[in-house]
RNA sequence: GGGUUCGUAGCCUAGCCUGGUAGGGCGAUGGUCUCCAAAACCAUCGAUCGUCGGUUCAAAUCCGAUCGGGCCCA
C-alpha cells in the first residue's frame, strides 16, 4: 500500500481512492465546469456521467473539441482485457463511448487485448482469453454501436494490422520508461514489456486525433503513448477518465472480474442479481431499523446507491429523491436494494436480448487485416 | 549451456533438517445478529503435499529421475 493508501495501476486497483490526489499523481486535468459546459453546448446534451463526475478527469479534451469545431473529426478508441466475463463496471466507459459516437458521429475502435491478459494472468491460456474476447465483444456490440463506424480489434487476430504501428512505438519506448511506468521487475515476462506498444497502436490507426474514454487505471499506458507520439510524427491521444466502479462488497477497490460475489455479470440471471445484491452489497444503513429511521443512512458509502448514481438511474430527480429518502431514514437499505435490483434486471433483460442478436452481427464489426 | 532456489486446498503458507498418511490465514458455504450488507461470533466444505520411481513396516518429509516457475551467470 502506498503512502496515500490506495493503488491504481493497469493490473491492480486497491484501497479507497482519492481522485483529486490521483489527478495530481497521474498529472491529468480535472474536468472543469467550463469543459462540462462546452461539451454540453456542442453535443446539446448534458450526459449524467459527466454531470455526476463519473468521468472526472481528462487529458487534452479541449484540443479534441477545438479540432472538432474547426471541422476536423476525431475518432474514439477504448478496449477491454478479456480475462473473464463482462461485468457492469466495464460497461461504464463503453456506454459513454457510445454516446460520444452518436453525438459526434465519429468512428470507434474497440481493442480486445487477449494477448495482454494471457501475459499478465498466469493461469489463463490464449484459448481462454480468445474465448472471453468473443464474449466481451458481444457485450460491446449489444450497447448499440453503429456497425459502419465501429471496428473491433482482437490483438492476436489483427496483429498484422497492429504490428507495423506497434513497431514504430516500441522503438521509442525503452526499458527504463516501462519499468518506471508499470513497476516491472526482473521476473516480468517480455510479453508484458512489449505490450504497451500494442495498446498504443490503435491510437494511430487513423491519421486523425483520437479520444479515449477509459477507466483511469489504464492511463499509464497512454502516458507513454503521449510521450512518444510526436517522435513518430503523430498526435498525442486525448483521454477522458472514469472512476473505478466499486465492488459490491465495499467502497475500496474496483469491481474485479475474478471475485464472483462482488460482481454483477452481464450474463447473470434476475435471480442471481437479486441474490448478489441482497446478500453482498455493502450498505450505508444503520445497524437496526430504529436507528436507521432516526439517524438515516449514508448513500455516499452505500454501494447500491452508488450503482444507481454511476449507471442505473440517469434521472436526476429520481436519484435525488432516493438520496434524500435514504439519508433521512425514510428509505431502508433493503428497499434501496430492491430499487437497484429492479433497475439492473430491467437493463439486463434488454441487454441480454441484444447480446444474443450480437452473435449474428459480430462478423461485420471485426476489423479486417490490412 | 552452467549454477541456484522453489513447487502443499481457489490464494498465501506451516510442517521437510530429527520419516508415522497435513496445521493455520484469506476466500467460499451455512448459521446467529441486522430492514439488508458489513463487523463480530459459531459451524461446514475444501489438499491423494507438481509427476514418476526407489529406500522403508511406514514418506509431504530421505534418495533418484522428470516436468514447471523464479533468480544469477554464460
Amino acid at each position: 500500500m502506498s503512502a496515500d493508501d490506495f493503488i491504481v495501476t493497469p493490473w491492480h486497483v486497491e484501497g479507497d481512492i482519492d481522485y483529486d490526489k490521483l489527478i495530481k499523481q497521474f498529472g491529468t486535468e480535472k474536468i472543469s465546469s467550463e469543459l462540462l459546459e462546452r461539451i454540453k453546448r456542442i453535443t446539446g446534451e448534458d450526459h449524467f456521467m459527466l454531470r455526476r463526475g463519473i468521468f472526472f478527469s481528462h487529458r487534452e479534451m479541449n484540443r479534441i473539441l477545438d479540432e472538432y469545431e474547426k471541422g476536423n473529426k476525431f475518432f474514439l478508441y477504448t478496449g477491454r482485457g478479456p480475462s473473464g466475463h463482462t461485468h457492469i463496471g466495464h460497461l461504464v466507459p463503453w456506454m459513454f463511448a457510445k454516446w460520444l459516437q452518436e453525438k459526434f458521429d465519429v468512428n470507434m475502435y474497440f481493442q480486445l487485448t487477449d494477448d495482454e491478459k494471457f501475459f499478465s494472468k498466469p493461469n489463463l491460456t490464449l484459448e481462454e482469453t480468445s474465448k472471453f474476447a468473443y464474449e466481451n465483444a458481444l457485450d460491446f456490440i449489444a450497447l448499440g454501436f453503429k456497425p459502419e463506424k465501429t471496428k473491433i480489434i482482437i490483438n492476436t487476430k489483427n496483429i498484422q494490422t497492429l504490428y507495423p504501428i506497434a513497431a514504430q512505438v516500441a522503438k521509442k519506448i525503452n526499458f527504463s520508461n516501462t519499468k518506471a511506468t508499470f513497476g516491472f521487475t526482473n521476473d516480468t515476462n517480455i510479453g508484458m514489456i512489449f505490450y504497451t506498444s500494442l495498446q498504443s497502436a490503435p491510437c494511430f490507426i487513423e491519421d486523425k486525433p483520437v479520444l479515449i474514454p477509459l477507466g483511469v487505471d489504464q492511463d499509464p499506458h497512454f502516458r507513454l503513448t503521449r510521450d512518444i507520439a510526436q517522435k513518430i510524427g503523430k498526435q498525442k491521444p486525448a483521454l477522458i477518465h472514469n472512476i473505478m466502479i466499486p465492488s459490491l462488497e465495499g467502497p475500496g477497490g474496483k469491481m474485479s472480474a475474478s471475485a464472483e460475489n462482488g460482481t454483477i455479470y452481464t450474463t447473470d440471471s434476475p435471480a442471481e442479481v437479486k441474490k448478489k445484491i441482497n446478500k453482498h452489497a455493502f450498505s450505508g444503513g444503520q445497524p437496526d431499523i430504529e436507528q436507521h429511521r432516526k439517524i438515516g443512512g449514508n448513500p455516499d458509502i452505500d454501494v447500491s446507491y452508488q450503482y444507481l448514481r454511476i449507471f442505473f438511474e440517469p434521472d436526476d430527480n429520481k436519484l435525488k429523491k432516493i438520496y434524500e429518502d435514504y439519508k433521512s431514514g425514510k428509505l431502508l437499505s433493503g428497499e434501496l436494494k430492491a430499487i437497484l435490483i429492479e433497475k439492473i434486471n430491467e437493463f439486463l433483460a434488454i441487454h441480454q436480448e441484444n447480446r444474443e442478436k450480437a452473435k449474428n452481427q459480430i462478423q461485420q464489426f471485426l476489423l479486417e487485416n490490412k
